[in-house]
DNA sequence: TTAAATTTTGATTATCTCTATCATTAAGTC
DNA sequence: GACTTAATGATAGAGATAATCAAAATTTAA
């Protein structure tokens, strides 16, 4: 590899981080690679939700020398969703789009207008879903909770533009 | 159209939808078709979330004097979905699941072994969505919460098969 | 009731997302 | 550093959904 590559703003959080995955790779025998660390350092780094696509867009922008292919994107993050490193979200036709699910468990706020995701937690949400589960015989392995509808900024817009 | 074609089973609360149905299409200049109609019906009948080819199976099965295409089905779908009238389950690269809307809201319970989904209400939960909603100046259209994991069912066959 | 206007349909093709394949390249191991 | 194994990129393939378009059906208006 490179080992000119930039790695800036590196964070200690961060490195927790990678320290995980490499740990992880290492357990089931799969390769540290720089295109996976590439990829979970971009996730790390953007606070949105990303598309595959959006995805191999900004690293192809910002590590062009990698020449990623769009399939080691497809497989690293179906590689980290099953490792739990990452949840997505379901947008039917529209794919999936991804999140380092590292962070403490949240729901989502979807602007149907403007595409925005809000994230919110809620206590008695998440306990409800735990004893609804059990209620049912469920082993509950994941659970994802959206609220559509229009964000305060596009109500505001709308009078303008409707 | 064929006069001859066979509703039988059609109850009142399926007339009130229909009516509903056929106002929404004059309302917006569209045109009322026995296919429309047809999709409308079998999305009540069935009481299991559809996928669009399922649907169309469904369809050719009990009609096949329609020949009802894939595209209507999908279009149709889509009117549905726009008009409130149905709502869609996303599962990624699996695709969609529609059910009709016109019934009490509840939500999801999805076995990631078996597909199967179960449905449930909770109140406190709803509630609290709606408060949340609120908190952050949201106008909810919508919402939908699914919970992934095992069923009863297949919790049992896991002892056998795994 | 019929003719004109307009929409919908079915068949088909195109597109988009995601997965499989495979030869080449790169990590990990000794 | 050589060997073993896994990962990569390019590309083809699969599956779901959307677009196109000529033919058919519905609605409108006379």
């Amino acid at each position: 590899m490179n080992s000119q590559t930039d790695f800036t703003q590196r964070t200690v959080e961060y490195e927790i981080l990678l320290a995980r995955f490499k740990e992880l790779l290492k357990k089931n025998t799969y390769k540290y690679t720089i295109q996976r660390e590439v990829i979970l350092e971009t996730l790390y780094k953007s606070d949105e939700h990303l598309t595959p696509e959006a995805l191999h867009q900004l690293i192809k922008e910002k590590f062009p020398e990698l020449k990623t292919g769009i399939a080691t994107i497809y497989r690293t993050l179906s590689l980290l969703e099953d490792s739990d490193m990452v949840t997505s979200l379901s947008f039917g036709s529209q794919g999936k789009k991804y999140e380092l699910g590292a962070k403490e468990h949240h729901d989502h706020m979807i602007c149907t207008k403007c595409g925005t995701i809000t994230e919110f937690v809620d206590e008695a949400i998440e306990e409800r879903q735990h004893r609804i589960a059990e209620e049912f015989g469920f082993e509950m392995q994941d659970h994802s909770m959206q609220i559509y509808g229009i964000c305060k900024n596009c109500k505001k817009l709308r009078f303008i533009y409707d």
